[in-house]
DNA sequence: GTCTATATGAAGATAGAC
DNA sequence: GTCTATCTTCATATAGAC
């Protein structure tokens, strides 16, 4: 019996049940707006059954973080094989805000709306989701120095982040797609004129 | 007896203590993450009593939207006193979060993290919390019309609230107050530039 | 208008049969 | 690994004496 797994293939898939129903709920009606019951209801699984794969709530945030990391890393991956250009691939990141548009309106920037709520009454866990930022100011910094700008690449970083987080605050506030583009393409504008 | 309150005047301090604490809990800890004990225990009030003066949770949240328009009504007509030339009043905008660089790197902006959250979980609050963000957005564009820009005001003015609330989520969520400052200085030049 | 005691409900978490 | 029943805690909210 070679490669037995510590959880059986059927906990396999009832794990990545709960964590898939999780991220979903927790982007939507922020972390503490999720209950267990809304997520053994969305997964289809018994209220107790739950702490068999997960011994608290924040245990499944933490599920969940490591989820949207992997993700993450898989599409900035994608971007660097699809363009070999660093200005190409900021402004694939550029793209990524309009493309998202329905679920920015929405819901908001499902990686700052919910460091903002943590920031406030669950600090350590913000920590952790500070992660999904630093992903993302690392990969834009890197494309940055291999623009030759790499005296400023953290900084520009950093100021693309922001624009980024201040489109999806007002887009979200005002429910506006046409705002949100209409500022996507002022980033567009700044990103092209580096 | 003229002009006897519906409300005494002890009562009236009492209820101004009340939404005193509650505004500077909210803005701290969030909405859902104050309690009534919390606000009890800070306005130094009898538990059941603070339902002499609040139906509910929500009640008090109303009030205290009110009083942070009034304030923030009032801040909006010191620099109209202050400043007659519309650009110096723009300006004073951007030093406003120069100067709260410590509250807003350690709890993010008030109007924007409150929008935030109160946008997942409750979207009737966050109707009545977007009128903080309504009457900047009407400010800043009553500006950029004085400075003849009438036909791109409301757009500029959008603009800039999104810039600012950028600068409060990266600050806040990295706690930096350097970075809080070289972001505003982009956006002082922004504004110096129009 | 002040204060104490308590009702009510929801949420996270656990025990244990199967 | 699946399912039911239940415990505990803490929150909002109320009742009613003073």
């Amino acid at each position: 019996m070679p490669d037995k797994p510590a959880i059986s293939r059927k906990g396999e898939k009832t794990r990545a049940e709960i964590v898939a129903c999780a991220k979903d709920l927790f982007y939507r009606r922020g972390y503490a707006g999720t209950s267990f019951s809304d997520i053994v209801e969305a997964a289809g699984v018994y209220r107790g059954n739950i702490y068999h794969y997960f011994k608290t709530k924040d245990e499944i945030l933490e599920a969940v973080l490591t989820q949207r990391i992997q993700e993450f890393r898989a599409l900035q991956e994608e971007w660097e094989r699809q363009c070999p250009d660093p200005s190409d691939r900021l402004m694939r990141f550029v793209e990524m805000i309009a493309q998202s548009e329905n679920e920015l309106v929405r819901f908001g920037c499902p990686i700052g709306t919910l460091n903002t709520e943590l920031g406030k009454a669950r600090h350590d866990l913000q920590c952790s989701a500070k992660a999904m930022f630093d992903l993302f100011r690392d990969w834009l910094a890197k494309q940055f120095v291999a623009l030759g700008r790499a005296a400023e690449a953290q900084r520009l970083a950093l100021h693309l982040l922001g624009r980024a987080q201040g489109i999806s605050v007002i887009a979200h506030v005002y429910q506006d797609t046409a705002l949100l583009q209409r500022e996507v393409a002022t980033l567009r504008a700044w990103v092209a004129g580096l």
